[in-house]
DNA sequence: CTTGACTCTGTAGTGTGCTTTGGGGTTTAG
DNA sequence: CTAAACCCCAAAGCACACTACAGAGTCAAG
């Protein structure tokens, strides 16, 4: 049999058979043939696209980004702006939501510093402030999950 | 008819109709009565709650938690502690989100700087990058969206 | 030749937090 | 009195990224 199969290159690639026939059914990923019996058939660069998806999910894209840079990465015609385009959406996404994330984390540090820790949780200055009328919210953007 | 209907409920905490009977099936509020016509009845305190829950949630609590939270409010033989448990517990996550999306955000600058800017995608760094052996997944964690 | 490991397909379930839909009763303002 | 605005319920749908399952065929080692 002259290529690898799914088990292989999901293995190699460090993902799960499952993981790799929906990446399939999302159209990230396509055999490079099937055998007689059907099976599934990859060369080895499929190895290197489903690894090549693996690190941008690890780096906060989304699988519908993953498809845009994989185009990317197909097109002749594409240029490096493009591809830079996308990481520094990326990066100010991040930088977005670290900052999304400050504000909560200093309303919480805020919170847990007004509360002195004894006695019964009915008179907890925090429950009051989460109670309360005053605007204690920090708006959230976030179009994404961390990961 | 006394007290007030689900849409004054909603309204005054800003949420949706909709969104308050769902609360409801996941246990976090109960209307006190239900009138003749079966039309669920608040009193005051509904309103208090539901901001309780909307408040909550901007500041990256989970509906789970945020029932965790309003138990502790309404038991007698909760403490303070018990509270701020629950809230250092969040900031320790939230830190730990946001040390995750820096290292990303580390990670994806350096790849951003090491790409020129200029010629065609199928020879840019980064792309090559992705595709390579070398470890550069910065690990996350996360148990949660943002919100 | 059998057994176990591998593969196939299609469908459904998971978790989170809603939102929408459909089909029906009720209340209120004009 | 009627029409708009409100309420009820159950079920399904959405977004995201998988994961699991059922039922069946295939391949390799002993």
């Amino acid at each position: 049999m002259n290529g690898l199969t799914i088990g292989k290159v999901a293995k190699s690639a460090g993902l799960g058979i499952e993981t790799v026939r929906f990446y399939e059914r999302e159209g990230l990923i396509t055999p490079l043939a099937r055998s007689e019996s059907n099976y599934r058939l990859y060369a080895d660069d499929g190895i290197i696209r489903l690894r090549f998806i693996k690190r941008a999910k690890t780096l906060g894209f989304s699988l519908r980004e993953i498809k845009e840079l994989l185009s990317l990465r197909a097109d002749p015609d594409a240029t490096k702006e493009d591809v830079k385009e996308q990481i520094e959406e990326k990066i100010g996404d991040i930088k977005h939501r670290i900052k999304d994330l400050k504000k909560i984390q200093k309303t919480l540090e805020t919170l847990d510093a007004c509360c002195d820790g004894h006695g019964s949780a009915d008179e907890c200055p925090i429950l009051a402030a989460l109670e309360g009328t005053e605007v204690l919210e920090s708006k959230s953007y976030s179009k994404q999950k961390p990961h």
